[in-house]
DNA sequence: ATCATTTCTTATCCTAGGTTAACGAACTTT
DNA sequence: AAAGTTCGTTAACCTAGGATAAGAAATGAT
């Protein structure tokens, strides 16, 4: 039982405050499984953001196009984390950024227009959406933080810490899209770095 | 009534979620009304970042200061809008930001730790801070997208869009530490953009 | 008004990273 | 095994933006 989806979901909700058993029944019919194959876009740009997805399996990326068809990688998520066009989701407005799976998914979704119901009914709704919008802020803030402050050689270096376990599961264009910068330049900053290394 | 501060902070607030009185009461002898002259670094590096601001008059800032003494700011605030270093408060970790007054400030100060007890209260302030800190999230993603996805003077312009009122109200240097570039680049991006205007 | 201080501009030179293209290594597909 | 793919590397060249320095403009102090 331990590896029911659906346990492991209210499991990381119980992480923020208890759940009572009426409530989870209500919430649960909200939760729909669904399979994503790698490269299928979940969310589309311009389309709306409400749903939610728990990630069971897989790998998962929110990115943006420019109008060059270029990409920006915002980040990246693995099992057991969210994935959402968060913003849109909140705003209601449709989703300025994509989402796609990056290996083949298992997800547990759900509408977030529906799970804001929950809102009136119990408290503990609230307390989880509060918990994990500020754990999300503070993980965009560390994000920002880079972006601003460090160059793309620093960034890289953040990025092999914070998502170390990620690496060698990702191609060097997707790192290089989530550093800002294009493939090329990251072969090159590998190269550079391999040569100081020793 | 209406230049009230604590009028004005309460009806900030309940934009979001009615207040009833009696939390009200139980509240506003958490606030402090102070002043915070120019220049005046209100928040340091490194210490506690658990204060939160209300502005009621003046301009401050958000900034990381790097080892070689070089700045980039975070946001700017302005009356009517909240100050802290947000992270700092939600996690209890020490600062990794500072906060300094622009202009010569007057705020109403408390403490998040205070706050947060009125979660186990009554359910408007749960509430409250949910939505504040979707909102917070909501303008650092757009943040975070123009630092990611757009070039020196493509944020330059955002910025002036964004920030049209403070334009005239900040330096040069302050608004370049904004864009992440030297003040002698936002010189050059100024000169080239005016030369193609004509 | 004068001098000093800070702030902005402009010019020169330099570096990080973008662009394009050619090449090689690791896969698919047949 | 051969011929495409897709990916990473490397090199040549180019552009945006950093560093430094020297003027010009604005602001303040006496």
């Amino acid at each position: 039982m331990m590896d029911d989806p659906f346990q492991a979901l209210r499991k990381m909700f119980e992480r923020y405050a208890p759940i009572p058993d009426a409530e989870w029944e209500l919430f649960r019919p909200a939760l729909r499984p669904e399979k994503i194959e790698k490269g299928k876009v979940w969310i589309e740009i311009g389309q709306d953001g409400d749903a939610i997805a728990f990630l069971l399996k897989g790998l998962m990326r929110n990115y943006y196009v420019m109008a060059d068809g270029n990409e920006y990688t915002r980040a990246f998520r693995a099992a057991g984390q969210f994935v959402a066009s968060y913003s849109s989701a909140l705003s209601g407005e449709v989703s300025q950024c994509a989402v796609e799976a990056v290996e083949d998914c298992e997800v547990l979704t759900f509408s977030y227009r529906e799970f804001k119901r929950g809102f009136a009914r119990h408290a503990c709704w609230e307390r989880i959406a509060r918990v994990i919008g500020e754990e999300m802020y503070i993980e965009y803030q560390k994000r920002e933080y880079e972006l601003l402050c460090m160059d793309a050689l620093t960034r890289y270096e953040a990025f092999q810490s914070r998502y170390s376990s990620l690496h060698d599961r990702l191609s060097q264009s997707l790192i290089a899209s989530y550093l800002g910068i294009t493939p090329v330049s990251l072969s090159r900053l590998r190269g550079k770095r391999a040569r100081k290394d020793f």
